[in-house]
RNA sequence: GGGGAGGUUCCCGAGUGGCCAAAGGGAACAGACUGUAAAUCUGUCGGCUCAGCCUUCGGAGGUUCGAAUCCUCCCCUCCCCA
């Protein structure tokens, strides 16, 4: 085992703040004495199935503690998934059903482990012991903290002042949250900025319940691709780690270069000086910053995938919108017969299209193109039994075999 | 429980009887320019084999030649008072 203070570097890194920091080395350093490993806790609400870059920024946090021989307790709040977290909500999550819950739930931990060592996991239901709270219990729990306290929380006076609902429910989910962390007696809680509160809350629960106050470890939040929002399932601006390799590359190359630096700082592996040199190089005008990018987008796709698929995106990539020519491998479908096919009935029929308005738009807009050639007529009809390849805006091909 | 204000197309938001598939902004998409970056310009942005037609303005009915706009009932949200 490591040093405390070695130990403490390690943690520190890329961290956006540690509440109590004087303690954190106290901390490890009974832990080294006693050898009893910290009990870290991360909790995820199974509210989408797919883990995004935006999750892995925490994960790769609790690898870090699992690799300096921690206990790694990964928390699936299948109970708290059904009220929906409102941080950082304008509005009342929609409650999952039971059943959603569990299939999200079994698909996230396959992918948890792509960054976590499944032998060194202890893996937690927060339904495990929820289910069995009584009302009373609820009761008694929710008297522990005041109305005026949880309404401090910014989000929540947001929504105050612009006169929005807030439904009874969600007051409940930091009060719940915080109690998972009495229920698995955990040492240290990692979250993201915007977790602050919930983690809080569990302390004093804690200190409630007779246990010594977990210590929070908050990590920044990743933008999603559109450099505004935070990742985020729902909001379209997410980057899987489930997706496939060139769908990957290709969302890391179209975020801007700003926000490149900001995906380096918090997903990359590089150390902090080789990212400042490639900075400085790119801004000095002595290397592309698509090229810095490439280096990005090469090394995410390696870490959930493999460098050779990560090289074959990238060659691909430079094929299709730099050379201009064809991805290696275009959705294929058999022709449709003898008949004639009405262009835009095919591109809806083939999700090329949402519509046929749509597909007729896009025509006329000049984002069609039939063997290279770029058609105009929305009208236009496809004699049958015949090779076609079929291009919709950039990145949207289909070939048609007879 | 009493009083008041609201619910409009993905989001914000205008629209108080025909000129409304519904202003304006944002997001998104496409085209040009590029590095599938940013910025900028242009266009599109309910559906339909589309110069026409069909279905939308919380829900259900009704008045009218004609309703997002008027009436009735219901559902939902916010504010003030208790």
């Amino acid at each position: 085992m490591l040093s405390a203070s070695e130990q403490l570097e390690i943690i520190q890194r890329g961290t956006a703040e540690i509440i109590e920091k004087k303690e954190l080395g106290q901390r490890i350093d009974n832990a080294i004495k006693k050898n009893v490993p910290l009990r870290i806790k991360a909790g995820f609400d199974p509210t989408a199935p797919d883990l995004h870059l935006g999750h892995t920024v925490l994960l790769q946090k609790m690898k870090q503690f699992q690799d300096l021989g921690h206990q790694a307790v990964f928390l699936i709040g299948d109970f708290t998934g059904m009220i929906g977290d409102p941080t950082g909500k304008s509005e009342t999550r929609k409650s999952l059903t039971e059943d959603q819950v569990k299939e999200n739930a079994a698909t996230y931990l396959e992918q948890v482990f792509k960054i976590l060592d499944p032998e060194k996991t202890e893996i937690v239901y927060n339904s495990e012991w929820m289910n069995k709270f009584t009302s009373s219990d609820m009761i008694r729990l929710a008297a522990k903290y005041t109305v005026a306290r949880m309404l401090e929380r910014d989000d929540f006076q947001k929504r105050l002042s612009k006169n929005l609902p807030i439904s009874m429910h969600e007051m409940f989910y930091p009060l719940i949250q915080g109690y998972d962390s009495v229920a698995i007696k955990s040492d240290i809680e990692l979250g993201g900025t915007d977790q602050k509160f919930n983690l809080l809350v569990g302390r004093e629960l804690q200190r409630d319940y007779k246990q010594i106050p977990q210590l929070i470890l908050t990590m920044p939040l990743l933008e999603g691709t559109d450099g505004e929002q935070k990742m985020s399932k729902s909001l379209g601006n997410a980057i899987g780690i489930a997706e496939p390799p060139r769908e990957m590359f290709g969302k890391v190359m179209s975020i801007s270069d700003s926000l490149m630096w900001r995906y380096f700082e918090l997903l990359s592996d590089k150390p902090s000086n080789e990212i400042a040199d490639l900075k400085q190089k790119a801004e000095m005008g002595e290397m592309n910053p698509k090229n810095a990018k490439v280096l990005l987008a090469k090394e995410i796709v390696s870490r959930f995938h493999n460098s050779e698929s990560a090289e074959q995106a990238a060659a691909e990539f430079d094929n299709v919108f730099k050379k201009k020519q064809l991805p290696d491998e275009i959705p294929t479908i058999p022709s449709w017969g003898p008949d004639e096919m009405w262009v835009c009935k095919l591109l809806v029929d083939n999700k090329l299209t949402k519509s046929s308005s749509e597909a007729r738009r896009m025509v006329q807009q000049g984002a069609v193109s039939v063997d290279g050639e770029k058609i105009d007529d929305p009208n236009l009809q496809l004699e049958g039994n015949k090779e076609y390849l079929i291009k919709v805006g950039k990145k949207k091909f289909l070939k048609i075999q007879p």
